[in-house]
DNA sequence: AAAAGTATAAAACATTTGTTTGAAAAGTCA
DNA sequence: TGACTTTTCAAACAAATGTTTTATACTTTT
């Protein structure tokens, strides 16, 4: 029984240290690294100032484990997603299947969870304006994950140029993230400014076959 | 003479309240609201600490004078843009023409000044986490904006529905703003992980050829 | 030139910040 | 049980925060 909760303890859902690193990721992604306070954090978490620094060395260092937390999830959960589809026998595979298939992976965590909002929103954050040295969220996520989008569209297109697929790409992740931004900014303005229907599928069909138009004007 | 300098520093760039604005810009864009302090502002613009208070009657509303400087000029800017491009005689009017005068106006403050990157950021900044209440970048730029294009499409392209050319003004600046989010990653990674070679002007020429080629493929 | 008004600055204000300390509590293992 | 480690917490720490005060310089007006 103690033994039980002793393994519980080391991963389990209630352990102090994931409870701060759970609070902390809602909170950064919230308000930033600069507007979230170490005492935030702890009330949040049900748990000690102290904590933080028993845990993890620091402010600092909790932020970097937070976001490392979900970084190579959510490249790994891509990646397979499009080598999966690669995978396929040849006829089943086109570039609109392509898209298609990369871009509900790209939205996985806004559709699948509820707490999936915060993960994008401090992905987005740490890659427009970092805090961390060394650029994390392009170095392990943007780029290894857009060389391997980028062959597969060129191995789909005949005649797609690496540099064309590559733009084409920057093209389709733009659409993507500016329209979960939109969807967010009218889910929280109460009027429905723009006629609403904001659906996240209705939103991928269009971009989808908005980028395959875009992409196949580049071939011809 | 005694009223000459008056007048100057009563809009004058060396006045302090200017001064104040915009060391304050340009620390808000790069480090956030609560990642910039009072002191940091201050002592980039040359003053003392309590001008803050003395000009405008607190952090907080500084902030609220920082964006407010920019997002008339902004929208006044795009806005006229599009209904210059609209009061050519029809025949010089194409949706090609269009999306590239309104792709240009909407980089210009990037084209143009060099400060015009703290805009952009600022901007996305107070669009995608916002400090103000009653989200004024949504209200006051992005709504009148795309309302105002949303009729410029739909008049140019015929079939077009109104949601259409939404969904489409969503597309084409998503693409923009990502592709300047690209941009200035890889200016800042030193190494050129992508080949580079990534200009403002040709980056555009894609982004509206691309964006033509989808928005033909929602008419067919 | 004297008075009145405006602008600047140094110092002090009370809070809040991230982090450390030291001791008490809980858990582990002989 | 009793020694040992791990975890938790209240309290304290210096440093930094936004703001206010008070006095000094500068400008304008009379």
């Amino acid at each position: 029984m103690s033994q039980l909760k002793s393994q519980e303890n080391k991963k389990g859902a209630d352990d102090t240290a994931t409870r701060i690193l759970d609070a902390a990721e809602v909170l950064f992604a919230e308000n930033g690294f600069a507007g979230t306070s170490a005492r935030d954090i702890t009330s949040s978490a049900g748990c000690n100032v102290a904590s933080i620094n028993y845990y993890f060395t620091g402010k600092d260092n909790l932020y970097k484990q937070v976001c490392k937390r979900r970084l190579n999830a959510l490249r790994d959960f891509r990646i397979n997603s499009i080598n999966d589809y690669m995978a396929q026998s040849p006829e089943d595979i086109s570039l609109e299947g392509l898209l298609y298939n990369f871009s509900r992976a790209f939205l996985a965590p806004l559709i699948e969870e509820a707490s999936g909002r915060n993960v994008m929103k401090l992905m987005v954050r740490e890659m427009l304006f970092p805090q961390l040295p060394a650029n994390m969220v392009f170095e392990e996520l943007i780029l290894p994950m857009s060389t391997v989008l980028q062959d597969a569209m060129v191995k789909v297109c005949p005649g797609l140029g690496e540099r064309q697929a590559l733009w084409s790409i920057f093209s389709l992740v733009g659409q993507l993230l500016h329209t979960m931004h939109i969807q967010d900014m009218l889910s929280s303005n109460s009027g429905e400014k723009f006629s609403n229907p904001f659906e996240v599928s209705s939103a991928v069909d269009h971009i989808v076959a908005f980028t395959v138009a875009g992409v196949e004007a580049l071939i011809a």
